[in-house]
DNA sequence: CCCCTTATCTAGACAGTGACAAGTTACGCT
DNA sequence: AGCGTAACTTGTCACTGTCTAGATAAGGGG
């Protein structure tokens, strides 16, 4: 019974998440089937329903995950960033945008309401954790409470980061706005020195 | 032949793109299909193909004629605005996100490029005619030649402008975040003046 | 007037898709 | 051992995009 071709796959709900990974963000979102999954992990085409209902079911796992990975992302690069406040909101953003270019395909599927269950538990839990770091990193900027500044303050980085992950991966981007890959331009867009101004 | 039910639609091309335009907008860019285009329009289903070969073809004639809108948002927002460089610049930024705000049909299928025929000639066109326009009304609040910093802070505009308007389209932006409409939202992230701080 | 070219559209077929329903197999617990 | 249930298969349905061949209309010489 551990041979490759037993009935229980045994940890189907994963493969099928991993393959639906690799499988977006070698071809894109809109040619991962769940068929073609199933046959990439040697299923039949009837299975994936069983774990995830619904096509929009296995994005919104993966869209949860991507939060996960986010949130862990950003979480280290505050903790690393020097210890001034204007520095840990630039070296989080910076970590949105990296994020979102190391890992295209969770990005892809974490902004495409139309593809995912946007009232599941776990992908809500994990979103709020996430967007609790970025306005934790915000609120040390800010001595005094004012809360309609703050709320500002964040909601504009936020866009920023934003903004450039999603041109970037869009590849609007021109090569001539980013010679020296992402990372430096996320580097001078959120104004961190790096010794080339 | 004047007749409604004629061979020869007339205007197929035309009627296409404006079916397939409302249908984006009211369910979305993944329920298009040429088939149901064909449908509402009263002619076969094989007829779309003639006029623009492929999916790619309908949304990448879409995508030309949304840059041609907002290039012409973004012109008349920086000339009536005040003559001041900065006040031009956040006019052009809260232009770009209204026209994103009220054409979003228009919005997403223009930065969807699976869905596009990118070197398609009239699509480049139309796109750099609007990239020109942000461009000029940077370079006005630069007055030395400084092409690096201009190219940035011109980057620095369309990602916080683009940001925005992805996380408002995208329903990712809480209500405590817009309590008073996207337009007032802009004002406030593109620094506009309107009396409230 | 007829013919022929060209653009436009129809009709049929094919492989592939997501969703659903009903049946089958194996695991885990008592 | 037996049984409930989770995991998976199989078959089917309506639908999709794309390809093909054919039908229809319009227009321009002769």
């Amino acid at each position: 019974m551990s041979g490759p071709d037993r009935y229980h796959h045994g940890d189907l709900r994963e493969a099928l998440l991993t393959a639906a990974l690799s499988a977006i963000a070698s071809h894109g979102i809109a040619a991962v089937s769940l068929r073609q999954l199933a046959r990439e992990v040697g299923v039949s085409h009837g299975a994936p329903a069983h774990h995830f209902g619904d096509r929009t079911g296995l994005f919104t796992a993966l869209a949860a995950r991507g939060y996960d990975i986010l949130d862990e992302r950003l979480r280290r690069a505050v903790a690393a960033a020097p210890d001034r406040p204007r520095a840990r909101l630039a070296a989080s953003g910076k970590a949105y945008v990296l994020f979102a270019a190391e890992n295209p395909a969770y990005f892809e599927v974490m902004f495409r309401p139309e593809l995912l269950q946007r009232d599941d538990p776990a992908l809500v839990a994990a979103s709020r954790r996430a967007g609790a770091v970025l306005r934790d990193a915000i609120a040390e900027t800010h001595a005094g409470p004012d809360k309609r500044s703050l709320e500002l303050e964040a909601l504009k980085a936020w866009t920023h980061a934003h903004g450039l992950a999603t041109l970037w991966l869009s590849g609007t981007l021109t090569p001539a706005m980013a010679p020296d890959g992402i990372a430096a331009l996320a580097d001078r867009v959120f104004g961190i020195d790096t010794g080339t101004e």
